[in-house]
DNA sequence: TATCTAATTAGACGCGTGTCGAATAAGATA
DNA sequence: TATCTTATTCGACACGCGTCTAATTAGATA
């Protein structure tokens, strides 16, 4: 077990430790909004808020819907829940102790990342290329289809070659393809496919 | 049920924010250490972890105890037990929608500080003189006694008339003297003794 | 097609806070 | 008492991040 667990849980503090998100994330529990409501409700302006939801989804707290202009956020109890499990038992917090993994799959991926936030390339050696690809196929949501020209578009956020990266996807299993449409697996079906450390999320 | 409920989670998220804190919980989590050790460990400075530590005690989230130079830390699991609770359900999240309260305990505290965090003076209405003094009472930790000198030593960093203080404390039952010696009583003890909403804790 | 609405992205700015070195406090030891 | 050890407080600095406005994207409607 990386100590990857530590640094995800430290996202998730670091998500919550803001009264806008805090806020953000009190209403969604209540139902579905709109960002122009919670902007409102929480006092910000659009951006903002934007910004913020954005954060909260990276995260998988919050899931995200679209009705014509119209986003629809709504709540994601899991990640909570998996949190606080974590929390509330002392060997759970004992864990946090971990130093900083050296060899971390988001040390693996750093490597690969120019200033602008794409790869400079894709690395040839097969646990450096696990790694990226894991760490890029968790930009596609659990819970929803994909039209190719979809993947191509996010991929090529990262890197331009969306064609080779699209076949690694369904080469480790981490999205499979039915007549033209994507949808990107659950972790569970491919991690430590390949063997390697599994890699905590 | 003020949104001090909110502003008390805030703050503990606010608290684990941060990779040298976490890991200090990690550590003391696995069992006591002094300052130097875990500086050490985390690779920061002695004046950064005691000021992070200190930032830990204030939540109630680690203990103190010393043994001649050495301050020995040890972790306290109550105050995570009680966020990971809160956490879990969705009504617990949907709280934290709550709008900032207007007249919580927090805003009147604010409104008798001086830049240099000492009060300005002390509240005559009964009210606030209540919120003030149960959030100074809180500046004692609960599982020790002060000598009359350390209490006076206290209250001073917050004003200059620690004698009226005292005899306040006394009065609303926040704190108990036997012979001279002071201890802090629980919130449970005095919290709504004057009538007045309970202030969560 | 042109326009309007909703949301996101880009870029810039200011404040909070984490860090450090230096100074101070408090206890132990010679 | 003088010195050494451990920890905390102080003051200053730098960087990250939350916020805004402006620009862009994407869909709906006329």
């Amino acid at each position: 077990m990386t100590s990857t667990q530590t640094e995800e849980l430290l996202k998730f503090f670091k998500a919550l430790a803001h009264e806008s998100r805090l806020r953000l994330l009190g209403l969604v529990a209540q139902r579905e909004h709109s960002v122009q409501e919670l902007a409102a409700a929480v006092g910000v302006t659009e951006p903002t808020a934007s910004h913020h939801l954005a954060m909260l989804r990276d995260l998988h707290l919050v899931s995200r819907r679209t009705e014509g202009n119209t986003h629809w956020y709504a709540y994601v109890p899991d990640a909570l829940a998996r949190l606080a499990k974590q929390v509330l038992s002392r060997e759970g917090v004992a864990k946090l102790a971990a130093t900083p993994a050296r060899n971390s799959p988001e040390a693996i991926v750093a490597n690969y990342l120019g200033d602008d936030g794409k790869l400079t390339h894709i690395p040839a050696q097969r646990k450096k290329r696990y790694a990226v690809l894991s760490w890029l196929v968790r930009k596609f949501e659990e819970d929803r289809t994909y039209a190719e020209r979809e993947v191509n578009e996010l991929l090529q956020r990262y890197h331009w070659d969306s064609a080779t990266l699209r076949r690694e996807f369904i080469g480790y299993r981490m999205m499979e393809r039915d007549k033209g449409i994507y949808r990107r697996l659950s972790d569970f079906d491919w991690r430590s496919a390949d063997g390697s450390e599994p890699i905590a999320y």
